[in-house]
DNA sequence: GTGAAAGCGCTAACAA
DNA sequence: TTGTTAGCGCTTTCAC
C-alpha cells in the first residue's frame, strides 16, 4: 500500500484537503471535535507529509549537506555529531558526504547537493582552490566552512587557531628542556599545516631557535610512521616531536618503538587534535585539544542564523588547549 | 539570484521546456545543433535539476537514510564508507542518522525518513524491539538491516556471525594453555552479546569447563574499564579475558595497567571488531576482525536489490576472522 | 470556519 | 522532431 496523503484524510473525514493541512499543522482551520476527528485518521493511516511536495513548494528542503574529507578520521565523527544535535533541534536532517578521493569528488558533490535543494551546506577542511571553492559556495543559499574561510558574504567560518596551537605545543616542549626538535607537518598542501608552521617560526624566532627539520606526510598513522622514521633517522639528536595531528603522533610513536626510542625520556612526543585515541596508546599522547562537538555546534547555528538572512557574526575562532600527558 | 530552471532554459533558447528536459536527459528530443545549444545554455545558466520535483514526479528521493547507533563509535564510519561507496555508483545519496540517545529517537527518526521519503533504509544495530521495529520498516519500501533480523520479506539483513566468533576467540585462548576465563559480555540487552555468550557456552560445554564469570558493561573503553575491575578483582586467578568489542577490550588493558596485572603474561586479552584502535595500542590487541567496508558494500548492493524488485538474497553472514596479536 | 483554484519544477502520455 | 496537457502532494491566496 502507498503512502496515505492529504486528500486521503480528507475524503475519510469529510472535509477538504486544505481543512486537513490546516489542522495537522496547527493553524486553526476547524472546530474541536473535527479537528480530533482529523487527527485520528491522519494517525490511523499512518499519514507522513511528503517533504518533497513540501519542499517543492515552500523551496526549503528540510535538509543540510555535510561535506567531510574522510568520516574515517576520529576528528570529524565528532563534528558531525555536534552539528547534528543542533540541526535536529531545529528541524533539519544531514546529507551526509564523504570525499575520500579527488577534488573532483568535492564538485560532483556541489552539484548533487545543489540538486537536492539543500537549505545550506557545511563544509569541513575544503581543499578546492578558492575560485571553485567561491563559486561553488554561491550556488547554496547558505553555507559554512570548518578550517577554512572565504569573504564573509560568501560562508561563515569556523576556525582553529593553528597558528596558537602549534605555538603552545613548541614552547610546551622548549620548556620541558627539549633544544632539538622536530616537525612531523601533514600534508604540505594544507592550510592547517601552513599556519601551524608558522606559528611554530614565531616561537622559534623569539627563542633564536629553529626547528631540526621538517617532513610532510599524510595525515594518517601510517603518513606520521613513515614521516618519523625518515626525520629520525636523519637525525638522531632530535629531542622533541611537533606533529600535526595525534594520527601522526601515534604513528611516530610506533617508529620510536620500532627503533627502540624511549619516549618520553630520549624523545617528547605532541600531537594535536584531541582524539579519544590519544588517551589510549602509551605512552598517552601529549596534545592540543581541539573541542569538534562544540565546533559542530557553533558551525550548525551558524548555519542556521545564514538560512535566516543574519549575518551578525561572520568568523569564529577556536582555540586548542594544551594537554599534557605522558609522552612530553 | 534563484535557481535556473527548465523553462529559463526553453525560453532562451526557443523551445518548450519539454524539449530541454529530454536533451538533459539525454533522451534524443531535438537536432544536433539544437541539443548542443540547449546543453550550452544550461551550462552557461548553471542549471541544476530540481530533486525534488523530480522525486515528487517519480516517487523516488535518490536518497537512502542510513542508521547507525553511534557514528563515534569507530566500527560505523567504515560501514558507512561502503555503503556510499556503492551509493554513489548507482546515483543515491546517504542521509544519515545518528541515535545516540534513545529508542524514542529510533522512532521519531523513522518518521522523518518515511517524509523525506527515501528510496530505502540501512538500519545499523536497531535496538527497537521486535513489533515496533518491523512496523517501522515496512513503511520504506526497501530495507536492510546489519547486525539483526526480521523476515525477508520486511527487510534483508547482513549479519556478523558472532557465534563462530566468540567460539573462535575461546578456542584460541584454550589452546595457548588458558583456562581460566571471564567474559565481558558489552550491554545485557544486545543480541550481539547474546550470540557471543552462545558461541562461548557450546565451545565450553565441549570443553567440559565453564567460565569464570561473565560481567555486562557499556560497549566502549569506559565501560569495558569497569567491567573488568570488577571481574579481576573478585576473580583474581582469571588468566584469559573475552571482551564484546575491542573497545571494551582497551578498557581492559587499562584496568590491567592500573591494577599491575601483565598482559599477556598474566592476563590473555582478546576483543572483537577489529577497528584501528586494535593496532594501536600495547600490547597489540589479538580480536576477531570484521570487514567492516565489505558489509557496507554489501548492505547498500543488497537495499539496491530491494529496491528494484528483486528479492534474490534474503541474508548475509559475515564471519569474523582471528587475528592473533599480542595481547593473548 | 471552510473550500476552490492555482502553482512550485518536472516528466509521462499523448497530439501535432 | 517538437509541443501541449496534466498531475505528482502540498500550501498560499482569496472567496464563500
Amino acid at each position: 500500500m502507498s503512502k496515505a496523503k492529504l486528500s486521503d484524510i480528507a475524503r475519510a473525514a469529510g472535509v477538504s484537503p486544505m481543512t486537513v493541512s490546516r489542522v495537522l499543522n496547527g493553524r486553526g482551520g476547524a472546530g474541536p471535535e473535527t479537528s480530533e476527528r482529523i487527527k485520528q485518521i491522519a494517525h490511523e493511516l499512518r499519514y507522513r507529509p511528503n517533504a518533497l511536495a513540501r519542499g517543492l513548494k515552500s523551496d526549503k528542503s528540510g535538509i543540510v549537506g555535510v561535506i567531510v574529507p574522510d568520516i574515517a578520521n576520529p576528528f570529524f565523527p565528532e563534528i558531525i555529531r555536534g552539528i547534528e544535535n543542533v540541526a535536529l533541534q531545529h528541524g533539519y536532517n544531514l546529507l551526509l558526504c564523504n570525499v575520500v578521493e579527488s577534488p573532483d569528488r568535492e564538485i560532483d558533490l556541489m552539484r548533487i547537493l545543489e540538486s537536492q535543494r539543500v537549505d545550506g551546506v557545511i563544509w569541513c577542511s575544503a581543499r578546492l582552490s578558492e575560485k571553485p571553492l567561491v563559486k561553488a559556495l554561491q550556488s547554496f543559499k547558505a553555507a559554512v566552512l570548518v578550517n577554512r574561510t572565504v569573504e564573509p558574504q560568501i560562508a561563515g567560518s569556523i576556525m582553529i587557531d593553528y597558528r596558537s596551537g602549534a605555538a603552545d605545543a613548541l614552547k610546551h616542549l622548549w620548556n620541558l628542556g627539549r633544544r632539538r626538535i622536530g616537525v612531523i607537518a601533514g600534508p604540505a598542501a594544507s592550510r592547517g599545516s601552513m599556519e601551524r608552521l608558522e606559528g611554530l617560526r614565531t616561537v622559534f624566532a623569539d627563542l633564536g631557535a629553529e626547528a631540526v627539520a621538517t617532513v610532510y606526510c599524510t595525515p594518517d598513522v601510517n603518513g606520521g610512521a613513515l614521516a618519523s622514521r625518515e626525520l629520525l633517522e636523519a637525525h638522531g639528536q632530535v629531542d622533541g616531536l611537533i606533529c600535526y595531528n595525534d594520527l601522526n603522533a601515534v604513528g611516530a610513536l610506533q617508529t620510536c618503538e620500532a627503533l627502540g626510542i624511549r619516549v618520553p625520556d630520549d624523545l617528547g612526543i605532541i600531537g594535536f587534535d584531541g582524539i579519544p585515541l590519544a588517551e589510549f596508546v602509551r605512552p598517552k599522547l601529549s596534545t592540543l585539544h581541539v573541542d569538534k562537538y562544540s565546533i559542530g555546534q557553533l558551525g550548525m547555528r551558524m548555519l542556521l542564523e545564514r538560512i535566516e538572512g543574519k549575518f551578525v557574526q561572520h568568523s569564529i575562532v577556536v582555540r586548542p588547549q594544551l594537554i599534557a600527558r605522558n609522552s612530553t
